[in-house]
DNA sequence: TTGCTTGTTGTACGATCGTATAATAAGATC
DNA sequence: GATCTTATTATACGATCGTACAACAAGCAA
């Protein structure tokens, strides 16, 4: 009964690990640091595993994109269920979610520069950002109905609010000695509030 | 009289010759595409004046970063003097400049995202993005204080607006069919109303 | 046990990376 | 025209890149 030299995996559990790994790298080196070799040692297997299971790391990237954007999604959601039945406080937990220390931080960051890189650099990829996106304005005009908002002014309220915390999202990952959590909720609680004014 | 084989420039104008071919790769290629002989290749030069002006990529990029952000500001402070005397619609032009086609587009973001990248695998390039966004929010301060806002409120103020036209101008930069720049100039239009309310 | 599938390894390949360096020559100075 | 400074070129170096591929072995089925 000797060891065995490596362990055999389910493919699906096997990606989850790269993708994990991928995360891992990007947080620590960056866009540039992500190779196929760095994410295989991160991962523990050997850089032929990516290909094998992605075809390529742009394709992994890829789906490292979506696994951690569901991440969040999930965050964001489990927010709002936690929040209770007020719509307006259902609204301003899934708002102010999105500045919680284990999202708001460089970490994640790296992942949305990283793909952003991607967006440009190889076009057909702009369409899981388009999904992402689409989704998070969903989730934020369900929100906005349930607290009353007429249909006609709601996707321009979601757009104002996504808009508004990714920017807010994005100064508190850059530089979060100048912008903190607190004030960042406070102001996305104030403009909310004044979205839903003259409903 | 042989024609030169190359022409000698004042260092300033090879620097900013230089840049301006990496603001047209980053913008081309992506990030991972801004590689020294594609620069040099784009420039018309010579892979080793990379090193010779800059001391490495890295530091080109920096110096793009920072001249695209200068001409981001001057355009801003173009259509501030443009705007007239009234100085709520001097704020809105300030803002709805960032709007513009020459603003809001792919090549301006590719820049964004590289240097984005380059800030969380170099920590010391943070400090450029620091500086960066301190003086829009001054101006914005400025420009929020010409209309009237008391001083407690005007950080926030100014933090918001700048939240909001960053998350704005990215997503019209990403998908600019989902979003088009009149609709994010309406919106920025409304929220700096409602801002400006209760002054 | 035997055979089969396929996840996994290890390596090799060519391309490209950033940077260093010596040779070259443009253009100003005298 | 001679001299000097230095911008510029061209090349070479070692490292690292992404991918391909053949050999290997883990684990299941029979």
């Amino acid at each position: 009964m000797s060891k065995p030299g490596f362990t055999r995996a389910e493919p699906d559990a096997r990606r989850l690990s790269l993708i994990e790994a991928t995360a891992r790298v990007l947080a620590r080196d960056g866009a540039s640091g992500a190779s196929v070799r760095a994410i295989a040692i991160e991962a523990g297997v050997s850089p032929g595993l990516v290909a094998h299971h992605f075809g390529g790391v742009d394709a992994l990237i890829a789906a490292t994109y979506a696994h951690v954007g569901e991440q969040v999604a999930a965050a964001l959601d489990a927010a709002v269920s936690a929040a209770g039945d007020d719509p307006q406080a259902r609204l301003i937990a899934y708002v102010a979610a999105s500045f919680a220390p284990s999202i708001a931080d460089r970490d994640l960051l790296a992942t949305w520069t990283a793909f952003w890189g991607l967006v440009i650099a190889r076009g057909e990829i702009a369409a899981l950002h388009d999904a992402q996106y689409a989704r998070y304005r969903d989730e934020l005009e369900t929100l906005l109905a349930a607290c009353g908002l007429q249909s006609t002014a709601r996707r321009r309220a979601a757009i104002a609010i996504a808009a508004l915390v990714d920017g807010l999202w994005l100064e508190l990952c850059l530089s979060p000695e100048v912008l903190e959590a607190d004030e960042a909720r406070t102001i996305a609680q104030a403009q909310i509030a004044a979205l839903l004014e003259g409903r």
